[in-house]
DNA sequence: CAGTAGTGTAAAAAATACTTAACATGTCTT
DNA sequence: AAGACATGTTAAGTATTTTTTACACTACTG
């Protein structure tokens, strides 16, 4: 199938193997509620380039911690509403 | 003068470069407070090496985000306890 | 239609994070 | 003194993140 044939692809000409992170991010919405801000803005905030954005986004890696802090700041919000890590079950009371 | 000289000095034996995070932690403290826990306990828990506890508790560089999530785990505390940021260098149109 | 803005893909290279392995030092205990 | 333990250092390698460059697609606009 297709999915198949892309991974093997990927990984059997030697090329970068997607890790599964446990992390989850929610920058996507953040940046259409920080009014609609683009990936180019974002990325020039931050101090990256537009392709890192993409990647953080698609969740193909997550982001260096300066990256992930800045991220936050940008959005005014705490890191852990912008990144979720999957490793604990966090519910709303506790 | 004896700054450019050890910094010339590192790059021009091709070795790690230390850039200047904006990070700084509390690892050292906290893992104290964890009943003293060890470096190498600590590395154990998050699945990274020694060598990583020590660079990170001395600032050599800032960690992963994984890894950044799984220490505030460890020691049960948020992300912003155990790594803070200075804030970032803001260019006037940035 | 031609041009522009926003998003996406790809590949190679550079930069940074992390590992492996070996050795050094101080402290504490036997 | 010898051994164990915790911390620290170095070097060389692997892995992951980020950059650079270039091209492609869709939607919108003049």
């Amino acid at each position: 199938m297709f999915l198949s044939f892309l991974i093997i692809g990927a990984a059997s000409r030697g090329r970068q193997m997607a890790k599964k992170t446990r992390i989850s991010n929610d920058v996507r919405t953040l940046r259409f509620l920080a009014d609609e801000m683009t990936q180019a803005e974002l990325a020039k905030k931050i101090g990256v380039t537009r392709q890192t954005v993409i990647a953080i986004e698609q969740g193909r890696y997550s982001p260096s911690l300066e990256v992930a802090f800045q991220m936050a700041e940008i959005f005014g919000v705490p890191l852990e509403k912008v990144f979720q890590y999957a490793g604990r079950v966090v519910s709303d009371n506790g």
